[in-house]
Formats: structure tokens, C-alpha cells, sequence
DNA sequence: TGAATCCTTTGACCTAAATCAAAAAATGAA
DNA sequence: TTCATTTTTTGATTTAGGTCAAAGGATTCA
């Protein structure tokens, strides 16, 4: 799945990918494990192979509000603290038993300087990320509570169905009540 | 303006810079100017030397929402549309007179193959424009409208006073009624 | 310099969604 | 299998901010 995400981006020699996945482990990480907390430097990229990643920050009273999911296929990380080694915003978490391929980031500047195409897939990779978190704020700033699950339905279906519902009312800037009755009268 | 800019990011020689720049052409925008339409792919990538510009969409019943402001020392696109070179979903236009640098992504595809740091920026850049992002998309969602205002101050406080009231407040996510009593609350 | 257009303010009223509270359902641990 | 904890649903009430309408100000352009 992660070599076909970069054959995808970039073309690359069997030899190459071969090379490349070399610079990554992979770890099984069970349901509900904190990869990450607030105010850590992430050393970590991850590539979700299976389940669900989430990243959450608390607010002053102590409400999680969900930030992103990342489901399998994706890569997931803290990406300002990743890339810009700043102390993280967000926590950072595994909601379902995960599979992910895992690199540091001193293995991803040794690849980035390695193999140029590298750098171009995080380049594109970063511009891929960007592009998704406007469409989320495009489709939340003045759009009814309705609207934006309308829009979690759409572009996270699996998730929708299987992340705790205050879950994915934090992501969407409601609160779980509304979200409950948004999804009675779904069914109607 | 943009050699530091440049140089900020990852250093270049005083030859390899006034060869860099030679790609760049430098325009001047009268206010009110619309440099890209809603459709059209963007072929340009643009540095504001001084002046503001703006991002915008229509909603469906016509309405104006501002997506960003970019003020002088910024890089601004329609990202999407240019980096990935897809039809733009916003309009991009300048709302005083403005002196731009400007490259067209042919040059620039030129310049990342001539010059490796010019894949370096480009990866940076697009790691920054990310992070701005999700900032605002934090700062926007699960806020009162005050606290958005307040954000609004503290990130731009040079264009939330240059800047028409209603771009604003579309930006914000709000009226400009409600942006209106919140000013005049302001002052109290 | 004045008509025309655009931008901002103010007021009255309304509504979507938040808050508060508690019951019901689901999950998990012993 | 039961008890405890967490999650979801439902109801009653409140409120922030939206909508509608109209009047003032400020720009612009002939």
C-alpha cells in the first residue's frame, strides 16, 4: 500500500522502493495508544496501513476537539511539529488496532537527500495535506451542522461510521447532541 | 524583499540568487485587479512585494467568502490550482495597489531542476502554507466570534484594518453585521 | 461638485445550535 | 454474568449570532 502511494507520486526502480521501505519499520499499535502528546517534538512519520489514526488538542476546559482522522492509506503525523521540529499542537492517537509503517525524521532527511524524487513526494505529499485541510475549512466555515456531516458522510464514510460520535462532533465544531440528532433524523 | 525570503530558508550564493530572481518578473497591480477567475488553471505563482491580496470563492446564492489574505512578504497562488495545476476553485485578486514578483510554473519547474534548494523552498513553503492553515482552522472552529475577531487581530493586524469589512467578516466566518457591533464593542 | 454606488452601522426580530440534565444503551473488566 | 464505566440519546431551555430592513457615511467618476 505505502509502495504504491509512492509509485503513485514518483516512478521508481523496484530496486528503489526496495531501498526506500528499508528506511521504514512497521509496528502493530493497539486500539486507544497515544503516539504523541501536546508539547512533544513528533520524531515520527506514519504511514496508516490499517485502522484509524486521530489528532485532538485539548481546549482550556479540557474538551478534546478532534483536529484530523487519518484512515489506511494515508500518511499521519503532527505535520508542523514533524516538519518544522516545533513542539506539538496535538496529541496524537490510534483509535482502532492500528497497522503503520513508521520513519524518523533523521531516516527521511538521510532518504530526502539520497533520492531527489524523495523530496519531491514530500513536497507533493505536504501540498496533498494542505489542499484536504482546505477543503475542511471551506466546507465548515458558514455551513449548517447538517451540511458538515454531510461532508464527514462523503469524505470519511468508513470512518464516520466506526470513530465514537463526540468524536467526530469535535472534528465538525458541534457538539455530540447535535450530531446525535443529525443522525436520528437521518434514518427518518 | 524576496532574497530574504530566500535566503531565510536555505542560503544561496549572490550568483545563484541574481540568477534565480532573472526568472521572476515584477509587476505592478492596480487595486481591485482579478488575477485569476474561478475555472481557470493558475499559471502563476505570486510574491507580494507591498499591497494585499485575497482569495475568494461564491457561495451558491452568489455570496463572497474569503478563503485567505496575503499580505506584503507572502508568497500567495491558488495553491491547489497551481502546484497541482487543476481548474481553481477560488478567485484571486488584489485589493490595493500591490507590486508583485511573479513566475509562471513552467519557470519555476525550470529553476527546481536547475537548483535543488529550489525544491528545498518549495517544500518549506508549502510545509508553511500548511501550517497557517490549520492554524486558522483551529482558531476558527469551536470559537466565539469575538475570539475569532481576536485572531484575526493578532495574525493580521495590518490588513484587519485595511481591509473591507465584509471580506473580513467572510473570512472570519460571520456577518458583517456581526463584525460591525463587535468593532464598535471593541472601542468601548 | 454632485449623483450614484458602495460600504458600514444600527435596530428589531428570529432561529440553529449550545447548554444543562438525566435516562437509556453499549462496552469492558473482574 | 454482573457491576461499573463510557457513550449515546432525548427533552427542556437559553443564547449567540443570523436575517431583514433601513439609514448614514464614504468613494468614485463624469
Amino acid at each position: 500500500m505505502l509502495t504504491a502511494y509512492f509509485q503513485n507520486l514518483v516512478p521508481f526502480t523496484d530496486d528503489e522502493i526496495a531501498d526506500v521501505l528499508s528506511y521504514f519499520e512497521h509496528e502493530t499499535i493497539k486500539k486507544n495508544t497515544t503516539l504523541i502528546k501536546e508539547g512533544q517534538i513528533s520524531n515520527k512519520l506514519y504511514f496508516v496501513e490499517k485502522g484509524i489514526g486521530r489528532s485532538y488538542y485539548l481546549k482550556k476546559d479540557g474538551k478534546e476537539v478532534t483536529q484530523w482522522f487519518f484512515g489506511a492509506g494515508n500518511f499521519m503525523a503532527s505535520a508542523d511539529s514533524f516538519f518544522q521540529q516545533t513542539p506539538s499542537f496535538y496529541y496524537l492517537e490510534v483509535i482502532e488496532d492500528t497497522l503503520l509503517y513508521t520513519i524518523t525524521k533523521e531516516k527521511l532527511d538521510l532518504l530526502i537527500e539520497k533520492y531527489r524524487k524523495m523530496e519531491t513526494i514530500i513536497r507533493l505529499l505536504a501540498i496533498e495535506i494542505l489542499t484536504s485541510f482546505v477543503h475542511k475549512l471551506n466546507s465548515i466555515q458558514f455551513q449548517t451542522a447538517r451540511e458538515r456531516y454531510d461532508y464527514m458522510l462523503s469524505e470519511f464514510p468508513d470512518i464516520s461510521y466506526r470513530a465514537p460520535l463526540g468524536q467526530i462532533a469535535s472534528y465538525l465544531g458541534m457538539t455530540q447532541e447535535t450530531l446525535s440528532r443529525l443522525r436520528r433524523s437521518e434514518q427518518a
